[in-house]
DNA sequence: AAAATTATTTAGATTTGTCTAAAAATATTT
DNA sequence: AAATATTTTTAGACAAATCTAAATAATTTT
């Protein structure tokens, strides 16, 4: 089965789309892939008639199980470049997605199993996100927001939720990175906030949008 | 300048048939590409408008300095990637050109840059083709057909002339690969055959046919 | 429950890269 | 140099992926 780097795409946002939802919209899918919700319709139609959707009109789509292998494909390629891109050619884990974007597109089979044996088989990529095996085998994802979190417990900061510039630069200025350790302290009722430690320096105020916006793993 | 994946194909097709004829006709690039002339007449008109051809209707089609320069990207990274495959990933140099004919349409200069570096700057490619640096300088071939060594010269291997199942059988057989050492010992006017002595091993006779298929490097 | 709003699909147009068939230009043969 | 053959271009059509505008279905509000 072949499909273009169009119809690709549209099998990606729909895998993670479904994560969340179950289920996932015409305008959701259109958002999200930056076009128009009429072109969606015409390619859910097309790839339904492929066998990769579950699809009713009006009713919203998810994949079908040869649409979710296909997906898990595609998500491979694009966590283990992501991890080929930091790991070895130096690039910094904030800039690597778009890069990924188009390499995830390269069909050969046996370069996908020789870049996972080159990377020696790394379970997770530079993000914290985990990476499917040879066989669409994924383990469960470890990392869990900072918002949930209880306290005293120590965690890794190991994903941001966007890459937006305002972000980048309050963690900045925070002098949070991906790796940075933690333990929340407490949290307040009112607004959401936290105070959390960070390893080797002081005690700091976390909004609730800066944590929703952090991923962390416990330690 | 952003080229589509097709556009690419067309302006490297056209400095490869160029190194050897100066300029390329519709049908040659139509044979080369393998598609059909009427279709190489339009895009030559969509190219010569961008600014990238010197093409007079009729008169066959060359590259502009512009369009030159976008050719050894192309090539550049075609031959970091190949390079990339044979010395990082062990693939055999015989299996490497579509992947690599794939990889060379990712657009980031910068993962081009840190590939080469990554490599260590390499200069020939898996198949003894120099390699263009980064500001689109490539030294000269060092390889030469065998038929036009001269006897008494020794040799390695570097480059073969097709990927023909073949020709690989021919050579699997003679058990001549890429790297392999050789002296010529003398040409025969008759049929254009020589004998050449393998290195570690005895003597055998190459036909007119198998030498123009293999290229060499002096040592 | 009817009206208003929002979401989705349909219909028809556009762009890109390709094709076939026919016309025009160039090259070759006699 | 005329006739023939080959090469190249033009003209018109098609599939893929997108768009806008209009129609229809579903949801929410009053």
């Amino acid at each position: 089965m072949h499909l273009t780097v169009s119809e690709e795409n549209y099998i990606k946002a729909i895998f993670h789309l479904q994560e969340a939802d179950g289920t996932v919209s015409t305008n959701q899918l259109a958002a999200n892939i930056h076009t128009k919700p009429a072109s969606v319709t015409d390619m859910l139609k097309k790839l339904t008639s492929k066998r990769l959707l579950l699809y009713k009109p009006y009713q919203g789509v998810r994949l079908s199980s040869e649409g979710r292998k296909l997906a898990l494909e595609i998500v491979r390629k694009h966590r283990l470049w992501e991890s080929f891109l930091v790991d070895k050619l130096q690039f910094g884990w904030d800039e690597v997605h778009e890069v990924a974007e188009e390499l995830e597109h390269i069909s050969s089979k046996k370069l996908v199993d020789k870049l996972d044996q080159f990377l020696g088989n790394p379970r997770f990529d530079p993000h914290g996100d985990p990476i499917p095996d040879s066989n669409g085998v994924m383990v469960a994802l470890r990392q869990v927001n900072l918002l949930d979190l209880k306290p005293h417990t120590k965690a890794e900061v190991c994903s941001v939720g966007s890459q937006s510039p305002e972000l980048l630069e309050l963690l900045k200025h925070k002098q949070i990175l991906i790796g940075t350790r933690l333990e929340v302290q407490c949290k307040f009722e009112f607004d959401h906030s936290l105070e959390i430690q960070l390893e080797g320096r002081g005690n700091i105020t976390i909004s609730q949008q800066l944590a929703q916006a952090l991923f962390v793993k416990t330690i």
